[in-house]
DNA sequence: AACCAGGACGTGA
DNA sequence: TCACGTCATGGT
């Protein structure tokens, strides 16, 4: 078993699962990945990834609510707003000015799908849509084989020496995958494996690698040597 | 008060 | 390609 599977098994069995992505209106989901259930919900992940661009999800989920009271958790809806009604409901996760043109962006991108689900390729070419935002758009709106990378994992992994500090992106997402194929061969399994890990490595993180120095007190370097 | 949060883009070298 | 500045609000 290789050390990767190892450390998820670990976050697993200390912290359980996560139920990672939450819902405005029913909030998290523990042990149950039939989410999400329709297009309302696949668009409001798309919105989440988009509005937790170096932000917590706290914040996240107050951008969301003030849509959501203007039943604007809707590409339609959001597209006849006025931008500065959309800017002042989305400026407690900040930057509200560059997020309220990635939104409309993607809304453009959004509608012409059509309900077709997306590439990977083809997000990374709206504006606003980098690595992580496609990854998180693609995992947990549209429940694809995509593992998340965020600053979070790449610290960990930094820490317990498995990748070097001057691996990319991509290089750490080959890693995370590449392990975890060869370790959990069934795919529906495999998919709730991605969801919960990024949710276990950022809930691990935010106690033991939040704060220099890092990885005070984690226990993961123990069972990696 | 300084620092960071579930990043992406534009710029210059 | 790559390091660096910028974008903004909220919590510790």
């Amino acid at each position: 078993m290789n050390k990767i599977y190892k450390i998820y098994q670990l976050l697993y069995k200390t912290y359980g699962p996560q139920g990672w992505w939450p819902f405005i209106s029913s909030g998290y989901h523990v042990l149950d990945y039939s989410f999400p259930k329709n297009s309302d919900e696949i668009f409001e992940v798309c919105l989440g990834s988009i509005l937790t661009q170096n932000t917590t999800f706290t914040s996240v989920v107050k951008s969301l609510n003030n849509l959501h009271v203007k039943a604007a958790i809707n590409p339609d809806k959001i597209e006849s707003m006025d931008i500065e009604t959309l800017k002042i409901a989305i400026r407690p996760s900040g930057y509200h000015n560059q997020k309220a043109r990635y939104i409309l962006e993607f809304i453009k991108f959004y509608k012409s799908l059509n309900g077709a689900v997306p590439t990977r390729d083809e997000l990374l070419h709206v504006v606003g849509i980098g690595p992580e935002t496609a990854d998180s758009i693609l995992l947990y709106g549209y429940n694809q084989l995509q593992f998340k990378v965020d600053a979070y994992t790449k610290r960990v992994l930094i820490k317990l020496g498995l990748i070097d500090e001057k691996a990319k992106y991509h290089d750490i997402k080959l890693l995370m995958e590449n392990s975890l194929k060869e370790s959990v061969k069934d795919k529906k399994e495999l998919h709730i494996v991605y969801q919960e890990f990024h949710a276990l490595i950022v809930n691990h993180a935010k106690e033991f690698y939040s704060k220099k120095p890092y990885g005070v007190g984690c226990f993961l370097k123990d069972i990696i040597t």
